[in-house]
DNA sequence: TTGCTCCTCACGTCACGTGAGGTGGC
DNA sequence: TTGCTCCTCACGTCACGTGAGGTGGC
């Protein structure tokens, strides 16, 4: 038998696992964990069970990143691509509540760290313990608090003030000052509430 | 013998497992296995074995908790609490850089959210296929990809973009323009870097 | 006496990482 | 013939979760 075929284009072409592997920038070692857990098993394999992925097998393989990095495990995205066709709606509002959550906590992991930045000096001495204990401050007001752990903190808090120069709080209210201005309105209401939570009146 | 004691002050009383995991929103689990890996070992235990935290314990969870909250590994934390001090600064400048890039990420995944929520249509069907392939397109647009990768999926995008109505792609369109407005400059220019390298000339 | 809390194993989870020891293809 | 790639176990990682089976304190 002589076969006239066409030259193989790139979409026919197998490939090897490693070649994969490469192009993804995932590991031989995942592919295989794909395997094994039946999310993408290889159309093809050699006379020795060596794999060789299609076309096919590439392009789930990109759902597959695809889905992953819009947050959802591994068994999530085996449910989608193999399960019944579901609201792809609801699928995306939960993503995008969870990266909303995502990116406000990371804005003020972000504030906190600046601020801390900022207000230890320089260069000398590292000051570990003071760098604890304002770490330990600043995540505290983050966090909902007992009524005795509200008052130890702003006991805590007052002593913390209390050690510091008038050099360093100023530099402190200084810094304060300049990363507020970052802040958005509903940021701003809400370190004001947080606060008048923490301080006792002044009135 | 009969000695004279002041009562007990919140900062001397002794806490049960049980108690302080509903204080912090750990669970008891975790507090154990703090125990198991050193990380934070009851100061007291009770005759038949119970565990009870001193304020010095509860002092250092805190401590924990904030370090982990920073994006520490509980080894990590381990060695900043009992190791030599070391300078705060480059451990806050090393988590300000992870930080920096979760926030960027999160933004990036969110747009894309916000997109294809928009360009699909508010109701009907579900059309899972097309959802597919828009994840498919957009989450690969942010990926460093081989030449062949890009061939195929300019290609892909050609298909893709054929077959949507001129209302759908009207609307595409404008939800792009809202989108964009809220954009960075920088993410303005990495947008347009990577549309360029993606697309055929047209001049 | 009845719950509630506490205890110690000890295996499970998730998405792979990391060798160990061996075979196949260019 | 020499590397390089491939294979299959199989245990390790991380921060706990989840029972299993039992004891102690109010």
């Amino acid at each position: 038998m002589h076969l006239t075929r066409d030259k193989p284009t790139e979409s026919d072409r197998l490939w090897r696992v490693g070649e994969l592997a490469a192009a993804t920038g995932l590991t031989v070692r995942a592919l295989h964990h794909y395997d094994e857990i039946g999310l993408l098993k290889p159309s093809a394999h050699t006379g020795v069970g060596h794999r060789r992925y299609t076309g096919a097998d590439v392009r789930r393989l990109h759902q597959i990143r695809a889905l992953v990095g819009f947050g959802l495990s591994l068994a999530e995205v085996g449910a989608v691509l193999d399960g019944p066709p579901t609201d792809p709606r609801d699928l995306i509002q939960r993503q995008l509540a969870q990266v909303e959550q995502r990116i406000a906590a990371a804005y003020r992991l972000r504030h906190n760290l600046v601020d801390l930045l900022r207000a230890l000096p320089d260069e000398g001495e590292p000051a570990a313990p003071t760098l604890i204990e304002l770490i330990e401050v600043m995540t505290e007001m983050e966090q909902a608090l007992t009524p005795q752990q509200f008052a130890e903190l702003a006991e805590h808090r007052r002593r913390l003030v209390e050690s510091l120069s008038q050099e360093e709080l100023a530099e402190m209210a200084e810094t304060r000052r300049r990363l507020t201005e970052q802040l958005t309105p509903a940021e701003l209401a809400e370190m004001r509430r947080r606060r008048a939570a923490l301080l006792p009146r002044r009135e």
